[in-house]
DNA sequence: CGTTCGTGTAGGGATTTTCCTAGCCGGTTT
DNA sequence: AAACCGGCTAGGAAAATCCCTACACGAACG
């Protein structure tokens, strides 16, 4: 008997997964989570084989709260459902603490499968992201690697996506205008930006911002 | 019997729903569509009483593609169903032809109650959000509002949130670009934006971009 | 040990964008 | 008709940002 948490802040979205699982007998959900936070709560009190976390929640989420919470629980086994399929937010929620990681737009089968490997202690990537993954590695695929960003470029980032303005930044780090400027003309090249709107729409889908 | 067709990108969605409403006597799900172009190919083929439309779809969606589906079939009750509690986008939704809007976050109840007004032919629309609107067109909240944009403004602020820079708005509208400037602070100033980045989000939010 | 490379730092000049101001036009009010 | 207002349009001056170049410094490399 698998008992898990699903954390999704959307309740149509718990409904339905719940539904979905009252159809598979060794499956049963002991608790649900709408927020960050509550999600914290509940773990103090039950005791659980599994948990389904979706991305964004309100409160705490992404990365954060998945790092947070493999802290404190290293062994509780955590498959995360986004909507999102890009690399960069599977990666970095893997590289957090996650097992497994797989899209929404999957069908029930896969994520059934997906549990069940993530419970039993082996990881499992979305196959689709696997593929980009491994083209990406392979040096067949180069662009958007938020890895080969320097940690002053990354700051510079989430201070954009932030809103902040070029002299904002500089007036905050103490550097020249034209410091902050040179991070991010590299900081755009390297991730194939275009605009700075770009970097706003990606910094959403990683939940920063 | 409500013959629906449920319209989401992500399939786990979507059979969720699938599950709830098989324990619905009188509903039946007759079709499924993860894209816009696929839910417009569909819709020539089935008919049917009520169409559940997530606002995010692949391909064409949002707005545009609620009027557009409004266009073709007048008498076909759509009820959005959205990740997003805002009232711009509800009121958008609304506008464009939605007969119906709701938030993920209710729960499976009231996600019932709204397909039978629905289908009955009454609007529906998400307590919260009415409330909102309430407050808002007593006058008491004043904010970002949508609908005190221009024609142009919005325009402007679609081109923006795709990334283009004031200069090539006004290339491309053949305008100068201090008239680009001069609306951009506007609809700024009139929505409460600080910062570029703040147009994004709210862009991505409404499903544009 | 010299070279190269990545990173953080800027300056100078060019370009873009803002800020403040204002004209024009069509519709509404008085 | 005169006055007014909202929306679209810019100009000139000023500020912000970009682009190209450069240099220092530490790490990796031959």
């Amino acid at each position: 008997m698998i008992r898990m948490l699903i954390a999704d802040d959307h309740t149509i979205m718990r409904e339905g997964l719940k539904q979905l699982f009252s159809l598979v007998a060794d499956v049963q959900v002991v608790a649900e989570a709408e927020s960050g936070t509550q999600l914290i709560e509940l773990l103090r009190q039950v005791e659980i084989d599994l948990l389904l976390l979706d991305m964004n929640m309100p409160g705490i989420s992404g990365e954060i709260l998945i790092a947070r919470l493999h802290a404190q629980y290293p062994s509780l086994p955590i498959l995360v459902l986004s909507m999102h399929n890009e690399i960069h937010i599977a990666q970095r929620a893997l590289r957090a603490g996650a097992l497994g990681y797989l899209t929404k737009d999957r069908d029930p089968e896969t994520l059934l499968a997906a549990m069940r490997r993530v419970v039993s202690g082996q990881r499992y990537l979305d196959p689709g992201l696997a593929e980009q993954i491994a083209l990406q590695s392979s040096g067949l695929k180069q662009q958007t690697y938020v890895e080969s960003l320097s940690d002053r470029e990354f700051q510079i980032l989430r201070l954009l996506a932030h809103g902040l303005s070029v002299n904002q930044i500089a007036e905050q780090l103490v550097i020249s205008n034209k410091t902050v400027s040179t991070h991010k003309t590299r900081l755009m090249e390297k991730m194939g930006f275009g605009s700075t709107a770009d970097i706003v729409r990606f910094a959403m889908t990683l939940g920063i911002s």
